[in-house]
DNA sequence: GTCTATATACCGATAGAC
DNA sequence: GTCTATCGGTATATAGAC
């Protein structure tokens, strides 16, 4: 019997295999602490094919670590609940992979800094208002520390919380930020 | 001419001279990042002294980023302003290199989870009301949040805040997460 | 196409000269 | 007390056997 796929197919199945071990890896470890070594580990292949795969480790950390491009439709409200809602579950790899080496990799830090920067404008501009740019900085800042502080730091108010809670105090929180009416009257 | 002070003094004046070495390094860099070479040519002096005063690199890193006991007062509210103030302005050496480490060096992840855990614990014991330790855990990481997003990420809605917009916009938001009144009625 | 063996470079840490 | 020289270990990346 024949293999079930071309050569060309294996080899890209390997490749494939290769990069999500390398996105466990780098969002449990960071760049610096993640090897080719246990990257090929984890994927079952010999390390030096994830070089020749990939040409570098930092050119599959690179990939490793780019995000799926955003929906941009116009309901943005809408679409931070989304957001919201997925920071609070499961994170997707290369989620973990980016923010787990965020402060430490030049790439991952400038890929953060593009990535909230365009969601910060998406959310200002929805917005409006006085201050909208630091109101919506405010709000997705925010998120990005409730998912440090519970998905990395573990912290033991965040570490379980229930669809009630969400709905009757972290949600219409966040959404404060961006109504102006919440600040003080003078 | 006798040499200014004596030899324990100038030894003592040489650790605290790569101590300080080490909290920007480390705070730059890195625990990973960061090399007992850099630190030591950092504080000009040889890197054998480095691990000769401090035993090895992990002792001096476990000590560059122990921060300052907390003044444990009753206003508690009150002191959320100044540790704002604080976050908002120049980060001192060994919260930089304790922030830096905190994703990627179990130990500074562990000193920042008990930190927050400390301080999430103190903010709801003196809110009080439904769901006061999650209220103070969005609070606390919110601040964590911001922090990181302006002096690590340098967002450019974050890059410059006056004054009073700190007064207007920032200050009342962190706060209404303590007060319950924010929920909305149902 | 895949793996073995290795080149090259840095790291942390140590021993000993001065 | 401080610096020179180096050890032992591990990393990325490559070259060549199969």
């Amino acid at each position: 019997m024949d293999e079930p796929k071309t050569r060309a197919a294996r080899r890209a199945a390997t490749a494939q295999r290769i990069l999500e071990a390398a996105q466990t890896e780098f969002g449990e470890h960071g760049l610096e602490g993640a090897t080719v070594r246990s990257i090929a580990q984890r994927a079952g292949v010999d390390p030096s094919l994830v070089i020749q795969h990939y040409g570098s480790k930092n050119d599959l950390f690179a990939i490793a670590i780019r995000l799926p491009r955003e929906s941009t439709g116009d309901d943005v409200a809408g679409h931070l609940f989304d957001v919201l809602d997925v920071r609070l579950g499961e994170l997707p790899p290369e989620t973990r992979a980016l923010v787990r080496s965020m402060l430490t990799a030049p790439e991952a830090t400038e890929a953060m800094r593009d990535f909230l920067n365009e969601r910060v404008a998406n959310l200002a501009r929805a917005g409006g208002g006085d201050d909208a740019d630091l109101r919506a900085a405010l709000t997705v800042s925010s998120i990005l520390g409730l998912t440090i502080a519970r998905h990395f730091l573990r912290l033991d108010a965040l570490a379980e919380i229930s669809g009630p809670q969400i709905e009757t105090t972290v949600r219409p929180w966040l959404t404060a930020a961006l109504d102006e009416d919440v600040r003080p009257a003078r």
